[in-house]
RNA sequence: GCCUCCAUGGUCAAGCGGUUAAGACGUCGCCCUCUCACGGCGAAAACAGGGGUUCGAGUCCCCUUGGAGGUGCCA
């Protein structure tokens, strides 16, 4: 039975990196018809954010990660936030300490802080000197009785290797000599990292531990603890980071988006769960489009990537692109509803005309404001916008096609496209004009902007009769100079 | 510094000893077209370098280079 555990601490928002890691860890769970749990790591009081627990929750959810066993869903291994887990790791680190595998040591901060400092002067990677390691029993104890500060650390066998088999990256070994002594439990009476993934992972019987490749050369350590215990080492899956660049890795400090402000943008959940599954990951396939439950049944180990890579924005658009112009028309009017007020609140324009008129044009939700305020409000715009060498148009030229259009457009008796689009034609015909010299020309003076969602005859139907002959009267005007 | 890991176009990425080295995004060009999009067609663009092993190496080994991670009473 496959148990697997996405153990986020809670110092901020759940960024992309952390969804990925996220997001392989339950699809394999999935996959394999296992469990999938949430663990939070909060043994660091000091980092913990007001209401990061809260939002790794509604993260999740809202990527649609299910967790079967969480803080806020129950289980039968909780519980599942460390701090309350606290009385569970000294029993722990004493069995430990009894099988020799760690100790108690007293050594002050000052002492260490000195070592550590002579050591970097020398030129050389600091190690607790194991000072502590054969203080006789009674004197810990009576050290320990009479309040004496102190933690708990790991005893690193001096010689020998330590190592493990990655499932990703295969057999990771080091030599035991270079490993340090940590602190397993620290001064407050919590466990390090260090010590709390490996007695939790054990008594919550996690089989694959899925975790950024930042652990892999501490893991051979972990094994180290599993073997003193006597208890069997999971499957490790190490990850490769999420990149903003080659030599850095994607980060709220440089601006880089949370899987929030994500949605906030108008980014698809689906599109951004897609893009980041294969992140990392390919189906080796030309296949690119699954949905969060097609990765259920196609996610392996076999197709992920050992090497860091690049989270590029710009093909994530894509992806986004191509998932709104899947989306059912009024899904998407649903969608683009509050974009539109942001832009056309208080205007009368039909909505459901126009979002299928920018549901292919639609690369990112918030790119909709920008591309309709003009029908709310007409932009000044310069004469020279007339001028398009294939339109074979000018000012000059638009100035007669939009002084023959308005009588035209004046005597459409019922304003639809329809009725605008033959009426326009007929004229056009019977000018002996060619189409794009008088639908640019129309286009460019009732919208004022070079690129528009739909062409003349749309935006004239949007706006309305009243508002399409008010902006021709003017730029008439206008070109009249 | 030391330890561990990684290395195919600008980006994602297939390849698992024998290929004209896929595909996608992006870029550029053409077509469609009342603009912009959409859609269609096409193009440019990569095995970091050097040694081995082998009849044969992007694929295996070593070194160099580059990059990442670790080196905390942070995770």
């Amino acid at each position: 039975m496959v148990r697997t555990r996405f153990a986020p601490s809670p110092t901020g928002y759940l960024h992309l990196g952390g969804l990925r890691t996220a997001l392989y860890t339950y699809l394999y769970a999935r996959k394999n018809k296992g469990t999938f749990i949430l663990r939070i790591e909060d043994t660091d009081q000091e980092r913990e954010v007001p209401g990061a627990v809260q939002k790794i929750y509604d993260s999740l959810r809202q990527a649609g990660l299910s967790y079967d066993e969480g803080p806020d869903v129950g289980g039968d291994y909780g519980p599942y936030i460390q701090t309350q887990r606290r009385d569970l790791y000294p029993k722990y680190a004493e069995e430990l300490i009894e099988k020799g595998g760690a100790y108690y040591c007293f050594c002050t901060k000052e002492r260490l802080d000195e070592a550590r400092a002579a050591a970097e002067a020398r030129g050389e990677t600091y190690k607790y000197d194991k000072h502590c390691l054969h203080l006789p029993k009674d004197e810990v104890e009576r050290r320990i009785a009479a309040g004496e500060p102190h933690v708990i650390r790991q005893n690193v066998p001096l010689t020998g290797m330590a190592g493990f088999d990655d499932a990703l990256y295969g057999r990771v070994e080091v030599e035991c000599k270079t490993l340090d002594d940590n602190v397993l439990i620290k001064g407050d009476g919590l466990p390090t990292y260090n010590f709390a993934n490996v007695v939790d992972d054990h008594t919550m019987r996690i089989t694959h531990v899925m975790r950024g490749t930042e652990y892999l050369s501490s893991a051979p350590k972990y094994t180290l603890l599993y073997e003193a215990f006597g208890w069997e080492v999971p499957t490790y899956v190490h990850l490769p980071v999420v990149m903003r660049d080659a030599t850095r890795k994607l980060s709220k400090r440089y601006g880089d988006p949370s899987f929030e402000d994500l949605l906030d943008m108008g980014y698809l959940r689906d599109a951004i769960i897609n893009f980041i599954a294969l992140l990392g990951w390919s189906p080796r396939s030309e296949r690119e489009f699954f949905s969060l439950s097609e990765l259920e049944q196609a996610f392996d180990l076999e197709g992920l990537n050992k090497a860091p890579s690049i989270f590029d924005m710009t093909k994530l658009t894509w992806f986004n692109s191509e998932y709104i112009k899947k989306l059912d028309p009024s899904a998407f009017l649903g969608m683009a509803t509050p974009w539109f007020d942001q832009a056309l609140a208080g205007k009368n324009i039909d909505y459901t005309r126009l979002s299928a008129l920018l549901q292919s044009r639609t690369e990112v939700l918030n790119q909709i404001p920008e591309m309709v305020v003009f029908f709310a409000e007409m932009p000044a715009f310069d004469v020279e916008l007339y001028t398009h060498k294939k339109m074979k148009t000018d000012p000059a030229v638009a100035l007669e096609a939009l002084t023959k259009m308005r009588p035209v457009l004046d005597g459409i008796p019922d304003w639809s496209e329809e009725a605008i689009h033959d009426a326009l034609m007929a004229a056009i015909e019977r000018e002996g004009m060619k189409n794009g010299q008088v639908l640019w020309p129309l286009r460019i003076a009732i919208s004022g902007k070079a690129s528009t969602p739909g062409g003349a005859i749309e935006i004239a139907f949007l706006l309305g009769k009243a508002e399409t002959m008010k902006r021709l009267g003017r730029s008439v005007a206008q070109l009249k100079g």
